[in-house]
DNA sequence: CGACGCCTTGATAAATGTCAAACGTCGTGG
DNA sequence: CCACGACGTTTGACATTTATCAAGGCGTCG
């Protein structure tokens, strides 16, 4: 079961906004918004098990005049779980377990943005670094990383450009703290010191 | 009823994390975590009415290994409500409307978080502009706002210098978007043209 | 083979940070 | 009452980081 997405191809956006709540059930997805000026922001990728669509950014009167559209796409064929919004709430209502567990979500997508705002106060290196660390947590093999998304996507995601991803990677390299194998393209990683990224 | 609180002073930190939940009855407090190396991140201001203190950046193994503290401090004299964490989970879980807007104050939380990633990725005016028009809908009486915070504090917030807010509310002014009354500091602000501002 | 997409690298420009100093306000103490 | 010092703000000169513009390399796929 589940619905399949190709690559760069949009699972939810413009037409359909929360109405439904979904869950990757394989590949990777991201959930994006893109201002008018055509500036994208990357709120966040998602994998297996992760639960997206729950948090848009214009609930309750928080909407944002600028953002031209708020989309989740996915970053390599995917196939993703879909339940209506409504039903969920409704089961929660009558389901204290699962009223606690999406109390528990919602607190935990609020940690995770602001540690995305910390994130983003820091230095382009930092910010590398602590992208690549957490990489390494979610979809790490021992040290390696198989990043499945492109340049163009972690610098939408990290506040910079495409250019200053690559030198950071460059720069990292040149420092040993990770290891660049000669992946298609830069795809593969390796966290060679874990200290140095931070 | 409450606890009163002077200036600059501590409401939580170190000591008590996550044991209470608050809420201002009178004054600004702001939330703030401030890192190894001595930079701060103020997470948010919070008016009276505002909740604080549901959403501990460390909750639920999320934690962050840079962060030196967490912690709420008053930015003027305030008073707050505290209510013990576990109670208001516990009533929660017996109460169906509570449960609700507890969650709903989840997601807000979540919402705002993101707004606040999207203003991190945007120019320092950006960064500005959209702070003022914030506070504006917030503390706002007609189109003067009295900032209770310093330009420091502003600073740590919009993830920049205290030079730079004060070069940018100066420019501002050139462009005749902003007004700035003569009060004490520069703690006045009229918005003359919302527009400009985004 | 050739075109395309993605990544890397280089040169230069723009934005912001850093360091330093001056200004005004306010509270304190002579 | 006035002088002084602390604090927050503003402004200036300069350094650093990052963005922008441009070109070239490498692999993939038609």
């Amino acid at each position: 079961m589940g619905i399949k997405f190709g690559a760069n191809t949009e699972i939810c956006g413009e037409g359909e906004p929360r109405e439904y709540v979904y869950q990757v059930v394989k590949g990777t997805v991201r959930t994006q918004k893109v201002l008018h000026d055509g500036r994208r922001k990357i709120e966040g990728f998602h994998f297996p098990g992760d639960i997206f669509g729950l948090f848009p950014g214009d609930i309750f009167g928080l909407e944002e005049a600028d953002v031209h559209s708020l989309s989740a796409e996915a970053v390599v064929p995917s196939t993703v779980r879909a339940t209506k919004r409504r039903t969920l709430i409704w089961l929660a209502s009558n389901d204290r377990k699962l009223a606690e567990e999406l109390l528990t979500l919602a607190l935990r997508e609020a940690a995770r943005a602001h540690r995305q705002a910390l994130m983003l106060i820091m230095t382009a290196q930092e910010r590398v670094g602590s992208f690549l660390l957490e990489m390494g947590e979610r979809i790490g093999i021992g040290d390696l990383v198989m990043l499945p998304m492109s340049r163009h996507d972690i610098a939408d995601h990290l506040g910079v450009t495409t250019e200053t991803v690559s030198r950071t990677f460059t720069i990292l390299e040149s420092a040993s703290a990770i290891g660049l194998p000669n992946a298609p393209n830069g795809r593969a990683v390796v966290l060679q010191d874990r200290s140095a990224l931070k």
